[in-house]
DNA sequence: AAACTTAGTCTACAATTGTAAATTATAAAA
DNA sequence: TTTTATAATTTACAATTGTAGACTAAGTTT
């Protein structure tokens, strides 16, 4: 279920300027980072490596440099990220940890409805309940061992 | 906005027990890792004084041993793992994100109807759309500097 | 052509994480 | 009380991450 490509803390930084603006080179990623983070040229670059080494990044040679661009997708790796993390929750409580993301997270007012139609086609088919998967499967057995 | 109390995907295993069953000694929690898991007790011990000295559980003293039990809730935890992570991620994109956890989550009745509520009540103040974060506020102005 | 600038690569180093062996302390059993 | 079992602590070690200096290669300027 753990997707292969991690994208880190300060790699998600990267990433996010090159899937807005398409196509960099690492001086203008430099420049940009500039404004928003303390990091040395050095720690820009390093990360451009470690990105291109996993896979997500692509770079093109060109002269002398190159031009780096996203080679997974944003949405994707979104997705990938936050469907890793309720990974390791548990399954019963994922709702409300939704309904507290709807509530503090910026959200439009298309999101909105396509989320309420998302959820309303969902209804349907939804379970009563979501069972707790914190523990074994046969673990109430072993409980009342006693 | 980072929160400070980071648990691990391992320690996360660990501390869906705990919150599960209120209170454990370290062999307990042996027991039932033993059953999902092929960590050896010392991993699991391991865990366990991390988990201590990073303030995520108690450790209560008990003859010659100790009773854990979680000093910090799960939902919360849950949140902050959830809120840190979209605060890596592009504002304007977090509703697809939303949607597509929607989609693939398993959510009871209950939490859909809630989801649904807490989404219409947050749909009058919303914002049409929401801008994408990815860029210095100030980077269209630096671009068509050439 | 010599000097300078710049992009890339290599090396580094501490902190965290996944994983566990070795050692020590201590309660329980013999 | 001597042995045994078990819980805790210490040490370990590789991989990842955040961060960056040093070195190298190759265009660019004088």
């Amino acid at each position: 279920m753990k997707s292969d490509l991690i994208i880190s803390g300060s790699e998600w930084k990267v990433m996010r300027i090159i899937w807005t603006i398409g196509k960099v080179t690492s001086s203008q990623l430099i420049d940009i980072l500039q404004e928003t983070t303390d990091w040395s040229p050095s720690t820009v670059k390093t990360l451009l490596a470690r990105l291109v080494n996993k896979g997500a990044l692509n770079a093109e040679k060109s002269g002398r440099s190159y031009v780096y661009s996203a080679k997974v997708g944003e949405l994707e790796s979104m997705e990938d990220h936050v469907a890793d993390l309720f990974d390791n929750m548990c399954a019963m409580k994922i709702g409300s940890a939704l309904i507290d993301s709807v509530d503090k997270l910026p959200i439009s007012q298309n999101d909105i409805k396509d989320l309420i139609s998302a959820l309303e086609k969902k209804e349907k088919s939804a379970p009563k309940e979501v069972q707790c998967d914190c523990l074994p499967a046969d673990y109430k057995v072993e409980e009342s061992e006693d």
